[in-house]
DNA sequence: TTTAGCACTCTCGTCTTGAGAGTGCTAAAT
DNA sequence: ATTTAGCACTCTCAAGACGAGAGTGCTAAA
């Protein structure tokens, strides 16, 4: 594969940027005239051709300009921007409009989505960070005088868990008062499994209660994400790619009901890895509703403690060379975030 | 304004009916092959040219078929649809999507926002109900060693309030824990006025963290919106009206970024009366953005208690038939939701 | 190995043109 | 006094024609 000459690389790289950013099929000569390069048209025509056969460049009809094909991009992240980093005056200015608000946890991620969609030009997503083994802080019960009951769950770490649920028979609110502080002393800083491990007598109201309650500690595994948070689908909206396409349409609808962002995220729970960013174009075939697309993800966090996924979406066309950076250092950011405020870091 | 005779009213409604479902122009002939009346087009070709003439229906051009103007949309709203009601069969599907998943208010609220899109094929957003005169009911202060204090207060009814805070000088989950518990047992039950008129003894720490804490109780009036829920973005973007058109997906990137749902909702704070559907076509003057669109609001919950506010959004080209009735019963609903949670009454 | 030259292909914007839909008006019919 | 038939007129829209322009692949010379 790595049987590329020097010129060749240069070209596919050339024709890459070109067509990433102007959308339009990347001729001989504009090339020259770009970046004026001292070798002729010809020359660039037959190393295209090469490129061609080599598969990392296409043609759209037999007598029009190169655009790059799916390996071709992959080659061009793989080999060219993967490694780079943000230039400091953008990481300066995240940093800035990240640590403007800090209120909590959800205006944080609010922020957060937002700043990623601006920075990228493409519509971004991000799950709250979430604690992957926490421990009991502190539980609220209140009546709403029937049998409806509101749960609120303080994890260590600061995770709160709210649920409303119906009682098989009624209780007071001071029934309810005692059965929280029973189980208040009994689960204080456990995890689920410690709290399961050590059985205690209770009466029915506490059992029950606690059974649910267990089951919110640990259920949280399961979906493998907090909350969602999405923002940015008029930018890639305004694509050319995007306009006038119905399946587009559709794909972004998928998006919008979050069904696709749960499968795409799956992915990162996979591989574990903190930091690590994933690139994903024209859906690799395993996402028929992203042959058009390229996603960058991200999980952050600390591995084992709390953790969550941030990423981008967009057309095939994104700017790798911008959105690979920003997603690594956003990443970073909200692992600085996590660390912080679980662990108790002072802010860089 | 009321001088249009029955005739007129008739053709008018065929008329909105017909270029609400098809966005073509409606021309005299059309109207008689689709609800075969039995007139000539000649007397109807007069008719129109009455209501364009008393400005309800204009022509795009000198010699097509009309479209109703935003008056022509408004008396069709006010005379003919305002007080119809959602056919059995469709509120026994809502009642049955919505009643499904019962967790916590922000499942809920999720729920309600992706239900009310897909049945109005508009998008839709609603604010989570907010409690207007809430009170303490216990706070929970999280210590992550350093200055950073996580701060989770509850309110009588349920509401959650999370806030990270940092504090002027480090403390220990001892010295935090003591505080909150003294803090909670002067302010327990109490609202924030009356917290303030009864002046206690304390520390500098519980000094602080009360006069932030009566901030946030207070702050949300402020903004009068819990959280904010959208969805059915995309369904508006389908529309053919908004395909193309640079300044609708504009008005589109407002909407995302919440700005303009603000100003909106600030619109239903201020007339108060919860279950009134308003409705606003092309901007009303106000909302330059809204010139192609128009919204239905209502505030739903109890006066005085806790209220939200809920909406669909589109293009002036809605169907309001649907759209009114559907606002005004995903309101009740939700109005049966918060009684149901803040004074316990049993699920009807 | 590179480059100049050239014939060839394909797209795209512009222009023309004709069909079709819809109107307004007038005069006849009810 | 309405309603309707008939008609001339206007405007849009889809289809075809056509030339400019961009870009290619190939061949032969440097």
């Amino acid at each position: 594969m790595d049987e590329l000459t020097e010129r060749q690389k240069l070209i596919l790289t050339l024709v890459v940027r070109d067509y990433i950013e102007t959308a339009q099929p990347v001729g001989s000569r504009r090339i020259l005239e770009r970046f004026n390069l001292d070798i002729s048209s010809a020359t660039v025509r037959n190393e295209m051709m090469a490129l061609s056969e080599a598969g990392l460049l296409r043609q759209p009809h037999s007598s029009a300009g190169r655009i790059p094909t799916e390996d071709g991009y992959r080659y061009f992240v793989t080999h060219f921007v993967y490694q780079t980093d943000l230039p400091e005056p953008t990481r300066h200015t995240i940093t800035h409009q990240f640590y403007q608000a800090r209120q909590d946890v959800e205006q944080w991620m609010h922020l957060a989505v937002s700043i990623l969609a601006n920075h990228s030009h493409a519509a971004s997503l991000i799950t709250a960070p979430h604690a992957e083994r926490a421990s009991y802080k502190h539980l609220e019960l209140i009546s709403t005088q029937g049998r409806q009951v509101l749960m609120v769950l303080v994890l260590v770490g600061g995770e709160v868990l709210q649920q409303i649920l119906t009682l098989a028979e009624p209780a007071s609110q001071e029934q309810l008062s005692s059965a929280a502080d029973r189980l208040n002393q009994i689960c204080i800083g456990r995890t689920a499994e410690e709290i399961l491990k050590s059985p205690t007598q209770m009466n029915n109201l506490e059992q029950d209660i606690l059974t649910l309650l267990l089951g919110d500690m640990t259920s949280g595994d399961q979906r493998a994400s907090g909350q969602m948070y999405l923002d940015g689908l008029t930018n890639v909206l305004s694509e050319p790619e995007f306009v006038e396409s119905t399946d587009a349409r559709r794909t972004l609808r998928r998006f919008e009901e979050r069904s696709l962002l749960q499968d795409l995220l799956a992915r990162t729970t996979g591989s574990g890895a903190v930091g690590i960013v994933q690139v994903l174009i024209g859906g690799e075939g395993e996402f028929e509703e992203l042959k058009q697309c390229s996603v960058v993800l991200a999980r952050y966090g600390i591995p084992g403690i709390a953790t969550g996924a941030l990423g981008v979406f967009g057309p095939m066309r994104m700017s790798y060379a911008r959105n690979i950076p920003t997603v690594r250092f956003m990443a970073d950011l909200l692992s600085g975030l996590v660390s912080e405020t679980m662990l108790g870091d002072e802010p860089r």
